[in-house]
RNA sequence: GGAGACGUCGCAUAGUCCGGUCGAGUGCACCACCCUGCUAAGGUGGAGUCCCCUUAUUGGGGACCGAGGGUUCAAAUCCCUCCGUCUCCGCCA
């Protein structure tokens, strides 16, 4: 959420903010209404309450025969300090649930508007051309008897698959890949659990707009989630950090996710590009609120340090305030391209939350003097299940073999090509 | 799955039986100062989190004893539900 004293201070940067969003600038009048309202039947409760406490202290001291008549008194007292309190706690909850609804305050620069009002930032690596008709990455994941998808559909249903042979041996390999760069920069590995409690996933901001989105285990009251981001914001909720020097704590976080893509019947319904169920390695790192802008440009170089050593042509794209989501302030897709859709598809993506997501979960550091303050929270993509479909189309060649990129080959045991087997 | 024990301010604990003198004692760790001369001890003081009001700083007030309810004028303390941890037994690997 974002900080209650910027929107009562400062109530036109926040609706600056909303309008790019595409939102209404009434849903700041709303929370500016609900803070004074909030805070007058606080103030109201509590004078009331400051008078119950110093009576209760008379009746405890009273002799005996005074404390009856004390204790009416109380009793008066006490029925008036129960509704004020219950009017307190509405008008608490009133206040949150209309805080909740503003996104995070954008970064300046961050392109105003909808999903198609992205700005690219460049593009790199020449598009790949082919002497021949390029296959689609299905028929060459079955051609390799890499990708089950059928026996995918009949064991789990629609958008399920099975990685088979070298199909598995490639995304552990992407996936290892991507662990040791995160290593390599100084990373902490987590394996996350991926079935989260209710208040860390709606801490994370995943349980707004996009709730129908998620799976949810209705007899456990657990949600299932879609990225180990989750779990990695919710790894330090409600404590005072001690951060390193450096300022930077950084988790890569590895775990299977789960999405229930609701909203996208018939769209990428060939292969494996959106299923339901694919692995992801994340990035996940704590910071102070100043450094939050650099470590985000630090993280987008590493997801492009490895399109770079997969040998893959991508651009990158400053998303549009109004396809955030709730917690970014700002968010850059490294988009692939890939040569049987003619177009570049995104194979990553970081987020700059600054401190929108720690304020929710109570993830605090101590700044100068000793005053605790929320800290910044970003993540970004090292590698996924998806990035498959990339390496295979690209590298192809026309007899239906892949060629391995360098980089890669250490991961699949020095294999130099993949080979297809029908 | 059965039986039991427990959850207190960073850590360790006291307090809970007999409700008010407990937002809470003690030890360790921590911070400042003093003392001292040696790889440490001793002394004094200060320290929690969140929120509201007020203030230039100072200050005042409220909430928080795993979470949520209840009883009561008053709950760390009594009652209920839930969550978590530990021990033993059973079961499955």
């Amino acid at each position: 959420m974002i900080d209650p004293v910027l929107l009562r201070e400062n109530p036109d940067v926040v609706k600056a903010s909303q309008i790019a969003r595409g939102e209404s600038p009434e849903t700041v009048d709303r929370a500016l209404a609900a803070d004074q309202a909030r805070r007058a039947a606080l103030t109201e409760f509590e004078t009331l309450r400051a008078e119950q406490n110093a009576h209760s202290k008379l009746v405890a001291k009273a002799p005996k025969e005074e404390k009856q008549a004390l204790v009416a008194q109380a009793k008066q007292l006490a029925e008036r300090v129960k509704a004020a309190q219950a009017a307190a706690g509405e008008a608490e909850a009133e206040f949150d649930e209309a805080l909740r609804a503003i996104g995070n305050i954008i970064v300046d620069g961050v392109p105003a508007g909808g999903e198609d009002d992205f700005v690219v930032l460049k593009t790199v690596g020449d598009i790949p051309a082919f002497d021949f008709e390029p296959r689609d990455h299905l028929e060459l994941g079955e051609k390799l008897d890499a990708i089950d998808m059928a026996r995918g559909a009949k064991v789990s249903g629609a958008r399920f698959d099975f990685l088979k042979g070298i199909g598995a041996r490639l995304e552990l390999a992407i996936m290892n890949m991507a662990l040791d760069k995160a290593l390599g920069n100084g990373f902490t590995p987590l394996i996350t659990p991926t079935l989260v409690k209710p208040e860390i996933m709606q801490g994370t901001g995943f349980l707004g707009a996009h709730a129908d989105e998620i799976y949810r285990l209705e007899a456990d009251d657990l949600y299932l989630t879609g990225t180990s981001e989750v779990a990695l914001a919710g790894y330090h909720a409600d404590e005072i950090l001690e951060l390193p020097d450096d300022g930077a704590l950084r988790y890569a976080g590895w775990s299977t996710c789960y999405r229930r893509e609701a909203g996208s019947a018939g769209k990428d319904t060939r292969g494996i590009i959106r299923v339901h169920q694919f692995n992801k390695l994340e990035m996940f790192v704590y910071t102070l609120p100043e450094n939050a802008e650099a470590e985000h440009e630090r993280l987008l170089g590493w997801q492009e340090e490895m399109m770079h050593a997969l040998e893959l042509s991508y651009r990158v794209i400053d998303t549009a305030a109004g396809d955030l989501g709730s917690s970014a302030a700002r968010k850059y897709d490294v988009e692939a391209w890939i040569p049987t859709q003619g177009t570049y598809r995104e194979l990553t993506s970081t987020s700059n939350c600054t401190t929108f997501q720690a304020r929710r979960l109570g993830v605090r550091y101590r700044a100068e003097g000793g005053k605790t303050q929320p800290v910044a929270t970003l993540n970004g993509t090292l590698a996924t299940t998806r990035w498959i479909v990339a390496i295979l189309e690209t590298h192809q060649r026309s007899d239906g073999s892949v060629r391995v990129p360098d980089a890669l080959r250490p991961y699949l045991g020095g294999l130099e090509t993949l080979t297809p087997v029908r």
